[in-house]
DNA sequence: TGTACATCAGTGAACGCGCGTTCACTGATGTAC
DNA sequence: TGTACATCAGTGAACGCGCGTTCACTGATGTAC
């Protein structure tokens, strides 16, 4: 940031942030660690000080990415507060706003090929994403009779992936080009829904 | 298929059944059309006898993959027969069964950057398949009073975004990676308590 | 049925290009004394 | 504070490779008469 001479100074995170707007731009695949370097403002042959190739740059976005995603999930839930109802709605719209906000890490995240196994680090932290969502799950729950339970792991699999599906097909592109409803709406709707299937929420409660 | 001289016969076919095993097996980026020709046991300049490019391919095999996915969806569904509470379920496992056996297609359809928009035929394969899903919809909420019933759209986006994220969440890579449920079971009970969220299944019907 | 010709669908060589990676190097920075 | 030295983090040239694409070509097929 600060002194631009022979040393960068700071390459690594100055790669991570330009493969963050390529991939942005193009897509997981859609340029070269030379671009990359390139647009750090380096030499082709820099990057290798710093990672083993093009793919441990991308596995380096997704770490990063997951510890963000952690993180906002983390703090929109806010412990359930004010209560599990409401920190979950928080949670959709944190989920959402972190896949518009951040391409970059989401895509690297969930469309790069990359493995969440990839590395220690890596399963460490999507691990860390997913439980904040089994928690929420598991405070829910709390609210069911004990017969009426889903597994916290289950339930929190099927938030999860409505959230994923929904940004994957309706959030992307134009809005209206695959449905009629924003990314948001689908979300909330489907979330209600749900949680009223699970008897969460009464009948006329909105 | 059958006389292999000079002419091969059927080249369009078998480089789009190529490009399919490589998507399967190597991603939609990790390959070359070069690779694709080899596998298809023509040199690498046959291909633009059929295809302006690489790109061109791809949009092949996800317009290939559209037909079969509303083909497929549109006859789990039967009409909604016997009900359309299992004619429902009967098009979630043909859902998950097309993502399952043909995973070239669906990663061509869903994970290539290729926009349902690239071309008149793909969006029309497009639509015909959303509109298997959004007849579902229109049959099952013909059931429900009519200020209770989502529009029907919504409703279809709903079914779609939990399926899809499923598929991409759950239903790679080893069983039990990133939750201890099939992705069956999970599309299963997901949408049962959707269901029964919009009051279409009693609370103690199964 | 045979022949001449047009068209089609391949080949194989060639090219320019840029990528990934290595290497010896060198300027900048840190540290011992 | 100054000097010598080690280490670090870059450069730039070089390489081999294979891709995408073009081109003139040619063998196979279809058709007119």
């Amino acid at each position: 940031m600060s002194k631009r001479g022979y040393h960068h100074g700071n390459l690594r995170e100055a790669l991570i942030d330009a493969t963050l707007e390529l991939i942005a731009e193009k897509g997981p695949f859609g340029f070269t660690l030379a671009e990359a370097a390139k647009l750090a403002g380096v030499s082709a042959a820099a990057p290798y000080r710093h990672f083993a190739g093009r793919e441990e740059v991308i596995e380096a976005v997704a770490l990063q990415g997951y510890e963000l995603f952690a993180d906002l999930l983390d703090y929109a839930w806010d412990d359930g507060k004010p209560s599990p109802l409401r920190a979950l709605e928080s949670v959709g719209r944190a989920y959402l706003a972190f896949a518009r906000k951040h391409p970059g890490h989401y895509i690297a995240m969930f469309e790069s090929g990359v493995s969440p196994g990839a590395s220690p680090e890596l399963s460490l932290a999507a691990e860390r994403a997913r439980q904040v969502l089994i928690r929420a799950a598991e405070a829910l729950s709390a609210r069911l009779p004990p017969g009426r339970r889903p597994p916290p792991s289950m339930f929190a699999a099927h938030i999860w992936a409505l959230s994923h599906g929904i940004v994957e097909l309706f959030a992307r592109g134009k809005p209206g080009a695959r449905a009629p409803f924003t990314a948001d709406e689908l979300l909330e709707s489907g979330v209600g829904i749900y949680l009223r299937g699970l008897g969460l929420i009464g009948t006329d409660e909105s």
